[in-house]
DNA sequence: TAATCACATTCATTATGATGAATATGATTG
DNA sequence: CAATCATATTCATCATAATGAATGTGATTA
C-alpha cells in the first residue's frame, strides 16, 4: 500500500497540497474574482455585475476558491460578502502577472444594473 | 464572434494567460522538478533518480513546464540539462509553501543508480 | 555511417475539470 | 409561516489533463 504511493509519487517530494492550492488559483474567471476582491469584500451579484457572467456560474467559481480556503464569508442581511482570506493570495498574483508581462487590469467597469443595498444608497459606486 | 467572446468571459477582465502559467504548475510531480531544479541545473537521468519516476514520465512533465516557458534548455554531450529560466517562479513557490504551511521538504534523496557524468566523477554526490 | 545513449513523443485509456441548464436552499422580511 | 430574495447545488455533457505502455528521435561516438 505505501509502497505503492513511494513508487508512484515519491511521497518524500510530494507537493500534493500545494499543487491543490494552485489548481484551485489556475483558472481565468477564478482570477478575476480575486482580482475584484482585492478592492475588498463584494457580494456575489456585485461579482456578477462586474464580470458580466451568470450568477450560477460564479457561485461555482466560488465555491471552488472557498473549498481551496482562500476565501472569507460574511453575511449581511440578504447579501452575502466575499473577501479573501489570506493576502498573500495577491503577492502571488503579482508575480505571476510580472511573469507574463500582463498589465495590472485592475481598472473595474461599473456593474450594470445591480440590486444589492450598497448600489442602491450609493448611485455613485454603482 | 466579440460578442460571444465577451459575453462568456468579459474579455477585459480575461486572465487566460495567468492561469495558463498557474496551470502548468499546478502538479505534485511537476512542483517537484521545479524544488530540484532550485538546486542548479539538473540533467533528466538525475530528476529520474531523486524522484523514483520512470524517464518518460518526466519527460512528459518537463515538456509541459517547456511549453509554458519555464525551462532552459542546455545540452551539454548525452545529457540534457535543464533549468529554471526565470527566479520568479522559486518565490512564488516560497509563497505557496508559506500558504499551505508546509515544511520546506528540500532536503534531496541521493539518485540510486544514475549513469550520467556528473555522477560517474564524482561518486560522493550520488 | 552504424551503434548507442539520453531523452522525447505518440497512442490509448481513464480521471478530472469546465460549463450551461435547471433547480434547491436558507436566511430574511412582512 | 409564507413569500421573496440572494446565493448554492445538482445534473448532464463536453473538453482537457493524467498516466502508463510502447516506440521514436537525434546527437554522439567509434
Amino acid at each position: 500500500m505505501m509502497n505503492m504511493i513511494e513508487e508512484r509519487h515519491a511521497a518524500h517530494l510530494d507537493y500534493a497540497i500545494e499543487a491543490a492550492l494552485l489548481k484551485a488559483l489556475a483558472h481565468p474567471t477564478r482570477l478575476a474574482i480575486l482580482y475584484l476582491l482585492r478592492d475588498g469584500p463584494h457580494c456575489v451579484c456585485h461579482l456578477e455585475s462586474y464580470l458580466g457572467l451568470r450568477q450560477a456560474y460564479i457561485s461555482q467559481q466560488l465555491s471552488v476558491l472557498r473549498e481551496a480556503g482562500l476565501l472569507q464569508v460574511n453575511r449581511a442581511g440578504w447579501n452575502i460578502y466575499y473577501s479573501v482570506s489570506d493576502p498573500a493570495v495577491f503577492s502571488i498574483l503579482d508575480k505571476i502577472q510580472a511573469m507574463t508581462g500582463a498589465s495590472s487590469m485592475s481598472a473595474l467597469t461599473h456593474p450594470q444594473h445591480c440590486p444589492c443595498p450598497e448600489c442602491q444608497s450609493n448611485s455613485k459606486k454603482c
